[in-house]
DNA sequence: GATGATTTGTACGTATGTATA
DNA sequence: ATATACATACGTACAAATCAT
């Protein structure tokens, strides 16, 4: 679970790779919060290297546009605001609905059929109200989607930003009755597709990423906060 | 003409910076050819820095897929195949498309009219063929769309993508006819917009870029290759 | 296939700029 | 406001792997 990166992917003997992947798990995982200071030297002694190497996968890490660099001021998780979260999630939305109408009419029989089995066990899952199982099912039935375009690049793009947005989408589906809502746009989109839809299914898919979207915002506007802000008083 | 990282871009006196932004220009200006070898020492003297800050720009480079890093046996200049640059122009073709629609309907008439300032002296500058002129107001029109979408991470998507084709989209505007076909359909596009007309100023847009594919393509399977191939005998 | 040359990957030292007392 | 402490940025050194012969 690390990424979108073309190739390189193979061989992970790299100091640095593992580095860049572990602070990315760890990122998308929330383990570090939003403004949090990454200290090199600290993370060189976590991961039991020198500092060259934590410098690299967090310059790596910045242009993924993870963690913010200040020069000389040192690496910083990504603060990030709730009208950015909500940017993301509409670019999200839009960039899901095309692949929705994209994969609609070119995905082969059997990559349908796949989806359509995922969709059934993310429905079992919902139903037995396995959360994390139907997180990992639903990250597989949108991924199907994304693989259904025959556009390796646009998959690409769809993954990395979905990954960017990972650590806030947990959160948001843990709301109440949000799981059963969330299976049901997935009915509707199925069906779209079934039906050869491609456009309804791009609505479809756009309503229930938006949907979500606005659950989020709900859930942080009841009075928590998303970055621990470190700015001075005024 | 550098890029679309969120923050800091401010203050450029990074010598790792200066070298990525320097790289930058060079690959998309096509200076190295894809499949080049890229040496740290040599990019080190050519920058007259060591080759720490010349490692870490490769890294980012390869992040933002402009370079391809093997581990221990160097960076290349991304090498990329014509199936994949197809790729690229169906996605930025689709999202730009995205922006068209999204802009129709929340650009400010500020940025309605300057968008018709630019279209209006690209008409000038197609019209004396001057095809660096017009590529540069190209520019500052798609991206006039990019930012009326009020959406500053689809815009910084939509301009990553864009600098990535860089070095493919102007050998394409210089094919003969091109630069008049590309003017007739900014028309196109300018109108629906003025018409209030989403969903058409999409339609055209799509249409734009998958045009320009077309020429693009065209052109590369007259004979010439896209990467300088350096792979073994079979 | 083995050996030498070249280049990468990592560690470490030092200077400069930033934060803090 | 000045000085001290500290983290970063860059350079250099060396080990290990790749390549060329």
């Amino acid at each position: 679970m690390t990424g979108a990166q073309p190739a390189n992917d193979a061989s992970v003997d790299l100091l640095s790779d593992r580095i860049r992947n572990a602070l990315t798990d760890a990122l998308a995982n929330g383990e570090f919060k939003p403004g949090a200071a990454l200290d090199e030297q600290a993370l060189a002694d976590r991961y039991g290297a020198s500092r060259t190497p934590v410098r690299e996968a967090l310059r790596q890490l910045a242009v993924a546009g993870l963690v913010e660099l200040r020069p000389r001021r040192g690496a910083v998780v990504a603060r990030i605001t709730i009208d950015r979260i909500m940017e993301m999630f509409e670019c999200t939305a839009e960039i899901e609905a095309l692949c929705a109408r994209l994969a609609t009419h070119r995905m082969t029989p059997i990559e349908r059929s796949n989806l359509l089995r995922i969709h059934g066990q993310a429905n079992e899952a919902a139903r037995s109200a396995d959360v994390d199982r139907y997180d990992a099912l639903n990250r597989q039935f949108h991924e199907a989607l994304y693989y259904g375009t025959h556009n390796q690049f646009l998959a690409e793009q769809a993954m990395t930003i979905r990954e960017r947005l990972g650590a806030y989408r947990r959160t948001q589906l843990r709301q109440v009755g949000r799981l059963g809502r969330s299976i049901g746009e997935h009915d509707e989109l199925v069906l779209a597709i079934s039906r050869g839809d491609g456009e309804d299914a791009a609505k479809w898919m756009r309503a229930h990423l938006l949907n979500a979207s606005s659950a989020l915002i709900e859930f942080f506007e009841d009075g928590r906060q998303i970055a621990a802000s470190d700015s001075p008083a005024p």
